[in-house]
DNA sequence: CAGCATCCCCGCAGATACTG
DNA sequence: CAGTATCTGCGGGGATGCTG
């Protein structure tokens, strides 16, 4: 029975699990590109935020996700907390230097995708209507 | 009993429901930079490919999700389908214009991220040790 | 106010089988 | 080869209640 490098396992699909088997800096874009963090990081571009402000600000997001988030975003390094030891909590949200360099990326991402939304939105009427035809 | 405008329902976080109710170009950033849209593009940056050409390059993909994302893609026009009515078929993968300004604003992302991984991990290190300690 | 613990639902994505 | 169709599971994320 013959044994060849081929009966190594093909890389298959698998099931994803959150940061295994992928190149490490494919996880940090995806907490960059992340629903929530894309919001996190143009908001604070902006200004340092408490965390209610930028529960506020953003609107629609959970207090669990924003809580999430940030700490994967702190964990990163892109995020500066600054919890002030006074009754009641105050915890300040700021970018840090590698931050504002990621946000400034992801900022201009989105600009460039609103700036460029007329151009799909036709592009999605011609793809539909070439199908509903 | 008063009725201000205050009783207006305030934004919860509500489930969210793949492009319901957030500004639209929203939508296509996440496409551009969902898992697999990611990694689409940046191998079409670098020349056109068939169907399974993207499935090998790609790797671990099922072939499912990469119907679908090139599907989501076509449909906002960033990514262009060319089905040669031969047998057996063949189908080619290219960028549009459009896709590869999305394309190379997602590869710079990509590329700076990987520049800057080492600063990230220093700080995973830095905030796990503070954890532990 | 900021955040953790718990529960639970449903939709994304992988597996499998089939078709032009 | 390049897809479709269908089933299934499991984990992301919302809701709720509690704490320092």
């Amino acid at each position: 029975m013959p044994v060849s490098a081929a009966d190594a396992d093909p890389p298959k699909a698998g099931k994803y699990v959150a940061g295994e088997e992928m190149c490490p800096y494919r996880l940090v874009l995806e907490h960059v590109t992340s629903r929530w963090g894309v919001l996190v990081l143009m908001q604070l571009l902006d200004r340092p935020h408490r965390f209610s402000e930028l529960r506020r600000a953003i609107g629609r997001v959970s207090e669990k996700m924003l809580t999430q988030t940030l700490q994967t975003l702190e964990r990163d390094g892109l995020v500066h907390r600054d919890a002030k030891p006074v009754i009641p909590p105050r915890v300040d949200y700021s970018l840090t230097d590698l931050g504002r360099e990621a946000a400034r990326q992801v900022r201009d991402l989105a600009l460039w995708t609103e700036r460029r939304m007329a151009d799909v939105e036709r592009a999605r009427k011609a793809y539909d209507d070439a199908r509903n035809a």
